[in-house]
DNA sequence: CCCTGTCAATACGGTAGCGTATGGATCTCG
DNA sequence: CGAGATCCATACGCTACCGTATTGACAGGG
């Protein structure tokens, strides 16, 4: 499953921290604050930032607000559980990409098409982007995006691209990023056979990232 | 007055229907329902789609609903007015566009200088993107991009690229703009002082339009 | 066995917005 | 000047949602 064509559904099994076959399940049904954030990020996965609202959320997962007040001070307060919780798995995600290749273009090269391929993420962060108005998510966008910009910096220059080069092409490859999100996730531009996308993408790797010259 | 560092103000005068001195002015303070549809453009460009609200914008023009329905059957019969309006213009824009350059290369670069320049059409653009759910927003929207996209194609195509990688071109380059509008105008991922903005610029006609070397 | 803590249902009050109905004001034109 | 058209205000009913308060269900530990 890559980008295009890509359907959103819940896929949040009772988050890692339930491994049950049947031993730790305390009580049929009852919710955890942790189970009313993985609903949360999937209802923003799947209708956006907006459509976050307790009752809805509530009857969606077949209980009523009595319940979530209980966990959570309000909307909001969910809102940004739930922002914590996403922008804190993204953060290690961008660590733990560090260094798996040593060659400078082929990292680079390899971000590009596997960035291509995965969904999850991307949707959310699609669907964050659509509601940077709100105080909560603006923030968080930006320290996302700005650390993003700058893994990207480094490794332009580490393919020999002068220091402002480098940044340049850094927010012109994340911009292209973003857009294509949008384009696609959002506006939903055509759906593109998979071969061309397979092309679009290589396209944008020889476009983008330079043969290493230095 | 670039894409960075722009506030958004209202900046519609009385639209170009009344070029009125004193001449033609019927009454004292009574709408139209150009007037509305201009009032429903700002309030868009300054807040998004979703704070298009009819009691506000009534607030805001200083009337009441009463006024509003006398003239719309509904906020979607707005709303669609105002995109109606703005799709056309925005589609006359590419029209006039057309052969304004002779030399392709030269034609492509000055677009994305000129783009990169100018304000109010983006900031809407960059509204509409948000508000991409909205049945009635996102058609529009496809309309305008698969033409602009068409328009580029064809652009890069004059420069000799073939016709896959023009068209991938294409989309690449309409991406980055995508993209930028929404880091810049929602993200505000940091004000770049206008000499670094004029650099991206010009790091991105450099990477993206070829030397013309059919 | 019951007591306490945990989670949930119900009921309530409050806000903000949509759309309707109806009457008032003002302008135009015959 | 009076009649119709045009624009606006007011008042109303309705819906969807937020947040609070109160009570209920039920489990596990003493």
């Amino acid at each position: 499953m890559d980008l295009v064509n890509a359907s959103v559904r819940p896929l949040s099994a009772p988050p890692p921290s339930a491994p049950d076959p049947l031993p730790a399940k305390p009580d049929r049904g009852r919710l955890s604050a942790d189970a009313w954030v993985d609903a949360a990020l999937d209802l923003i996965a799947e209708q956006g930032v907006a459509a976050l609202g307790v009752e809805p959320l509530a009857r969606r997962l077949g209980v009523t607000k009595g319940s979530f007040y209980w966990h959570f001070e309000s909307r909001d307060a969910l809102l940004e559980a739930a922002l914590k919780r996403w922008e804190t798995r993204e953060m290690e995600g961008l660590i733990r990409e560090a260094d798996r290749i040593a060659d400078p273009r082929e990292r680079l090269v390899d971000l590009f098409r596997r960035t291509s391929r995965e969904m999850r993420t991307h949707v959310i962060y699609s669907a964050l982007l659509k509601a940077l108005d709100h105080p909560a998510v603006r923030p968080v966008m930006q320290r996302l995006s700005q650390r993003r910009i700058q893994y990207l910096a480094l490794a332009f220059r580490a393919l020999g691209l002068s220091r402002r080069d480098a940044i340049n092409r850094a927010r012109l490859s994340y911009a292209a990023y973003v857009g294509f999100l949008q384009l696609i996730l959002q506006l939903r531009l055509q759906r593109i056979d998979p071969a061309d996308y397979d092309a679009y993408v290589e396209h944008v790797v020889e476009t983008l990232i330079p043969p290493l010259l230095a």
